[in-house]
DNA sequence: TTTAATTATTGTAAATTTTACAATATATTC
DNA sequence: GAATATATTGTAAAATTTACAATAATTAAA
C-alpha cells in the first residue's frame, strides 16, 4: 500500500465563508468579486485554498480577517463539500463556515484576491461559481436553526439595540412574523438582556429603550443548566420544522 | 501564483465514521482494530483515505459498507477536523460522519484494513489514535441534539419495537430518565408510530405491543409543516441545554 | 401650544402543553 | 392459582403559549 500512499496526497482543501450581516433593510451576505482565475470576474463567497502549514480553523479566521479586518468574530463550521469535479483545477474539498458580524464595525477591504466586496440582500444572491449557491443554502438553514436555540442574533446587532431591531432580526432570519407583545415577553423572560438606561436618539418618534446582551447572565443560565431555547412559533401558528 | 498552485495540492482527506448501534445494554460504537500503520494494533474509528476519483459522500458510504455490508444506512456529516499535525504521514483533513445502524441487521466483516471490529459501550471507549476521541465526542453531542428534533432513533431499533425499548433508547442517548406515562403520551401524540397488532413473544411476563415507525405518516406531518420536535424535559425537570 | 404622525410599550383571559403521580392489566412460571 | 414481572393507562395542577388593542412618548407641523 505504501507505493500508493502518495496518490492520496494530491488534494487541496479550501475554506469558504458565508458572512452574514444585518441592517434595517434585512439580512445580508458578503460576496467578493474575484480578481483571479478560476471564475475571474464573478461574485463568489470569500474563500481561499488552505496552506498546508495552517490549521483549518486558523485558515477560516484568516480568510475572514483579510477581508474584514475583524478578529474574534462568531464563526462556525457548516459542512464540507467534496464532489469530484467541483473545482476546475483539481480535487478540492471545501470546508464551509459561517460568520456573523456587526456591519457597523466592518470596514470594506478589497483584499489580495478580491477586487471588490459588497453586501447582497439574502434574497438577491446572483448565480455563484463552484457550489457556492449550495453552500449558501446550507448556511441559511443553519442560521435559521441555530438562532432558535442560541442567542447568536446579538452577533449581528450593534452593542446596544432596541427590542424592535431584535424582533426584525429574528423575523428576517426565520422568514416569519411575531406578535410584538409575545415576542417581547418571551425574549425578556429568558433573562439574558439588560436595559442600559439609554434610549434611541435622533428618531422622529417615541424613542425606544436600548438593551444589551448580558453575557454574564447568559453564561450563568447556561451553566445552571437552564434551557435558553426560544420556543416558536409565537404568532399565527406558523409552522417551523427543521 | 500559478507556480505556487501545486503546493496546495499535497493534502489528503479521509473519512472517519462513528457508527452507533443499540441493544438492551445500551448505546454502542463500532471500532476496528487497525491492521496497518499508522497506529497499527490500536482500536480506532473506521475510516480511510479518500481516493481522488471518489466523491466525499460516496467515500463515507463505502467505508461503512466495506465494514458492515450495509447499504442505505442513515448517515450524516458531523464535522471536519484539520489540525496540521493530526496525522503522522502528512497533512490529512478528516471529515467525520455518524451512522446509525440496526445491530440485528449487521454482520461483522473484518475488512481489508481492519483485523477486527467490535462494539464498545459508549461509556467504555478506550484511548483512540489521531483525534478520534474528540471526533467521538462531537458525534455523541450531535446524536443527542438530533434525536430531540428528528425521529432518527428508529434507525437504531429493529423494525418492530416496544415503547419500552424506545424509551430506553432515548434515555441512553440523552442520559436522563423519563416518566413512563409522559413519555408514551408524548411520543404517541406525535402521531408517527403505528401499532402493528403484534406482541412480544417469549418473554416471561406481560408481552408489550410492537410498534413501527410510520414513514408515510411522518412525511405527511413534515410536509404539512408540523413540528415533530420532542420537547424535553419530560421528567423531574432535567435541564438539557445545547 | 395644540395637533398630527409615528413608533414603543404593556396586560389578560383562554387554550394548550407539561408535569407529577400510582393503580390496574396481562402474560409466564412454579 | 399464587407469585413474579413488566405493560399500560388517567387526571388534576402548573406552566406556557396564544390571541388580541389600547395607551405612551417623542418629533414635526400647524
Amino acid at each position: 500500500m505504501d507505493h500508493k500512499l502518495e496518490s492520496y496526497f494530491r488534494a487541496a482543501v479550501s475554506v469558504d465563508n458565508v458572512v452574514f450581516g444585518f441592517d434595517n433593510s434585512g439580512l445580508k451576505v458578503l460576496l467578493i468579486y474575484r480578481g483571479a482565475e478560476p471564475y475571474r470576474n464573478c461574485w463568489a463567497l470569500p474563500g481561499d485554498l488552505i496552506a498546508l502549514e495552517t490549521d483549518l480553523t486558523s485558515s477560516a479566521e484568516k480568510v475572514l480577517q483579510d477581508l474584514t479586518g475583524l478578529e474574534k468574530v462568531y464563526m462556525e463550521q457548516i459542512h464540507t463539500f467534496g464532489k469530484v469535479n467541483r473545482h476546475p483545477y483539481g480535487r478540492v474539498f471545501t470546508v464551509a463556515y459561517f460568520a456573523l458580524i456587526k456591519t457597523e464595525d466592518y470596514q470594506v477591504h478589497a483584499s489580495s484576491w478580491a477586487e471588490e466586496a459588497a453586501w447582497f440582500p439574502i434574497s438577491e444572491i446572483p448565480d455563484l461559481p463552484f457550489d457556492h449557491n449550495e453552500i449558501l443554502e446550507y448556511a441559511k438553514n443553519m442560521l435559521k436553526s441555530k438562532i432558535r436555540r442560541q442567542p447568536i442574533g446579538f452577533e449581528l446587532l450593534p452593542k446596544y439595540f432596541t427590542l424592535t431591531e431584535l424582533q426584525n432580526l429574528y423575523e428576517s432570519i426565520l422568514e416569519t412574523q411575531f406578535d410584538v407583545r409575545n415576542f417581547r415577553k418571551k425574549i425578556l423572560s429568558l433573562d439574558y438582556l439588560s436595559e442600559t438606561g439609554m434610549k434611541q436618539s435622533s428618531v422622529t418618534h417615541r424613542p425606544a429603550k436600548l438593551y444589551k446582551f448580558n453575557t454574564k447572565k447568559y453564561n450563568n443560565l447556561v451553566h445552571s443548566g437552564f434551557s435558553v431555547e426560544l420556543n416558536f412559533p409565537l404568532f399565527p401558528t406558523e409552522n417551523l420544522t427543521l
